[in-house]
Parts: structure tokens; sequence; C-alpha cells
DNA sequence: ATATAAGATATTGTTGACAATCTCGCTTAT
DNA sequence: ATAAGCGAGATTGTCAACAATATCTTATAT
């Protein structure tokens, strides 16, 4: 019988380097914009630079890591235009995530949102906790479990494994967004019940809708917040 | 003054070796779900296999190749299930991209549309192409046009960079498709126009209807005649 | 003093060799 | 005869050295 090492070592050196490195930029530990010098980054986590440069190449494709040849990678930076873009896309996928989710879901999976929203509830009555840049790490969120219960293997990666890292690290460039007031969670909270009351009853469009309406709400609030602009009564047109 | 290459000699190695792989999947020249050696591709590519993995790497975060740890890497497999799903994905995408071209294209950018529709109508009369796998290499025809104009980094990046190289690969198992009424050309001709129309009236809401219309009208049929049913009236709505 | 150009230095790009792992064929025992 | 176990071959994973390119420093000329 073999001693456990302590790193999963899940196969290939070249995951853990990605998961390592994904971390890092997600934590903020690497900053956006920073310059990543290969020899820095292959004595930081102990390997030589051949799977290191895999790793950059896979960070590079879901957009966390820009490259410029021979001058180096950087932390991609996200303006507020990026962050407001993002969020548009986020409307699109997450929207037809809704509409499938409310197709394709099992019952037992429906049962799981109430079940979620309640657990939500429970959370933000006690910390407030900020919405729009959730953690998702537990992948067991609502807005991840519509996704997956959406059984369209594109939307879930594209949403999963590239629009909510880029999110994440939007999180750490405005920190002092975590103000949203009780009212907007309570608002917040019944958008999730409509979203849950249109899957559960099978209505794809009214899906699709409410979903549509719940992260244009919060698009327009984050943003206006963000811009230092008055609220202005925020309008949520699906 | 130096002697001009052959090869375009774009920079980085892997580069072209990533053009030269993606090139080589999307002619079908490599089939679906065949297995690639490295060996193999370095010798085909005269490159060594440091390159070559980078850029198996890179092709492999577009969802073009698929690895299995110590076992080596094929080329996907898209089952009809997932073309069905990637049309789906891409009905959410090209409709917010249309929202957001209604919103954001110039003056100069709406007449590009007129004069692409006309040139498709010129170009279907003469030879009737099929309009859903059309291939995208020049990055002019009318929906690459569209959804530059969204102005939307994302939406451009996924839908041109992930979305149309796997719509490109399906068209090479299913090359019967291609009977297209001309009836269904002239309905296709029309919804174009519905579009372009909401566009340059900068309505986001019907540019987007529009463009959701014609995509879900597309999927339908398009599906029906490869599962081999009969088409059954099909329904277009939004 | 400033701007330009040439060289030194550091970093990225590439290569071939070495180690770890899997696959397939062969032997052997029931 | 068939199945399990072993070993040879092939393939993937990793590493350290070499070449190409960019950046920074320094010297020189205006």
């Amino acid at each position: 019988m073999r001693i456990m090492t302590l790193q999963p070592a899940s196969g290939a050196l070249v995951d853990q380097i990605v998961a390592r490195l994904e971390q890092a930029i997600l934590t903020g530990e690497l900053a956006q914009g920073q310059k990543l010098s290969e020899q820095t980054l292959s004595d930081r986590f102990g390997v030589s630079r051949g799977p290191l440069r895999e790793a950059i190449r896979t960070l590079e494709g879901r957009q966390l890591l820009e490259r410029t040849p021979f001058s180096g990678v950087r932390v991609v930076q996200l303006s507020l235009d990026d962050l407001e873009q993002l969020l548009t896309t986020r409307e699109a996928l997450e929207g037809m995530a809704s509409r499938q989710a409310a197709e394709n879901m099992t019952l037992h999976e429906t049962r799981q949102l109430r079940v979620r929203l309640a657990a939500f509830e429970d959370s933000y009555r006690r910390e407030g906790v900020d919405g729009v840049f959730r953690v998702r790490s537990a992948g067991d969120d609502l807005h991840t479990l519509i996704v997956r219960g959406s059984r369209n293997r594109w939307l879930i990666d594209i949403i999963c494994n590239e629009l909510y890292p880029l999110l994440q690290i939007c999180r750490f460039q405005s920190t002092a967004v975590t103000l949203r007031t009780r009212q907007r969670i309570e608002v917040v909270h019944r958008e999730h019940e409509a979203i849950i009351v249109a899957i559960e009853r099978r209505d794809a469009d009214a899906a699709e809708a409410a979903m549509r309406a719940h992260l244009v709400a919060s698009r327009t609030i984050l943003m206006a917040q963000l811009r230092g602009e008055p609220p202005a009564t925020a309008v949520a047109g699906a």
C-alpha cells in the first residue's frame, strides 16, 4: 500500500498546475494585468517550463491569461465595460439554460432547487452575502443547479468554465460593491422563486423570461453602483 | 531584403500548428473520433513535440480535441444531440448578439448588412448553398457581421472561435443535408431581411426576436431532416 | 541635454533525450 | 481450450539545454 501524498496527484502534472494557477488568479493572489514570467512560475510550482507552458495555453483558452508573442503572459485585465458585456453574455446563456432546465430537469432536481432556495434564504438572513459574484466553488448554488439541469453540455461548459471564473475575477476589483441593501436581497429572493416556479410548471418561455429579468435587474443595479450613478428606479424589462 | 518564405511565418510556431491542425479537423481530413499520436503529428508538421503539445492544449480548450490522460487525444465526435444542443446555444448567443448589434452598430456597418444580403441572394440564386453550415472562413458573411456588430468581445469570441468551428465539423458528418428546397431558401432570405430591418430601426427586442425565430426555424427543419422525420409544418415560435 | 542606435542581458520559443505509464501479445497453469 | 499473469514495445509525460527575440542599458552624436 502506498503512502497517501498531500496533493491529490490527479494524473497529469499539467492539470495540477492549471488548477493552482487558476486558483491564484481567482483569489486575486495574482493581480489583474500582472506580468508573469515562466521562470518565476516554474520555480514557484516546482516544475519545469514544459508542463507550465501547456498550463498557460489552457488558461489562455479560458481567457484568464493573455499572451503577447515573445513578450510574455499577463493576467487578464477586465474593464467596467468588459464586466458589463460579460454580464450581458451571461443573460443570454443562463436565459437559455433556464429554458432548457424547464424542459429537461427531473422532478428530483426541481426539488433540489427548493432546497437551495431555502438554504440561500437562511444564509442571507444571517450574513447578507453578495449575489452576483458569489463563490461557486461548491458547485451547488441555485444558478449552477439550473445550468446543469439544462442537460446542454455546451451551455454548461461555457457558463461554468468560462463565464463564472471571469466573473469571479471581477469580484476582487470591486469589493466595495457588497453593500446590497436588504431590500434588494428580498427582491432577489422573489426573482429566484419566480424562476423556480416557472421551471416547476415546465413553462420554458416563462423560465427564460424570469431568468433574464433577474439578471438584467442585477446587472443594471450593479453597473449603476460601480459607475457611481444613482440607481434611478431600475426597470426590469425582460 | 529577405527572401519571402512560403509559410506566412506568423511569429510563434505553435500558432501555425494550431491553424493547420484546426484546418485539418474542419476540412474532415482528420475524421471525427480519430485517435492522434503526437509522434505522427509532429512528423507530419515537421516540428518537435513541445509546440505540438501546446497546440493540442489550445484546440482542447476549443473542444475540438478530447484528451484522456496517458491514452492520447481524439478528434471530438459529435452526436446528433450534440448538434442540436450546439444550435440551441447558438440561438441564445446570436440572439443577444443581434440585440446588441441593433444598439451598437454604426450606420456604415448596417449598410454592409444590406450589401451582404444582396450578395447572398445572388449566390444562392446561382448555387443554392446550404445556410446553416456555411463556411465562414471569409469572416464577412451576414451572421458574422452581425455578431461583430454587437461590440461584445465575449460574444464575438465564443461564437466565432468556439461555436462556428464545432458547427463546421458537423458539416462533414451530414453532407446529405444540402437538399434545402428553393422554398426554404426564400424563407431564409425573408428572415434575414427581417433581422436587418430590426437592426436598422434600432429595435433591440425585434432584432433579438427575429434572429431567434430564424435560428429556431433552421434548427427545427435541419434536425427533422437529419432524424428522418417528416418536417411537419415547422412552427417558428420565437 | 535629449534622442538615437548599438550592444548586453534576460526572457521566450524550440528541441531532443529521459522517465513513467499504458497496451498488446505471449506464456503458462488450470 | 481458456483465462490469468507477465513482459516487450509503443506512447505519453517531464526535464534540461540551446536558439531566437525582445527589453534595457549605455554610449554617442546632434
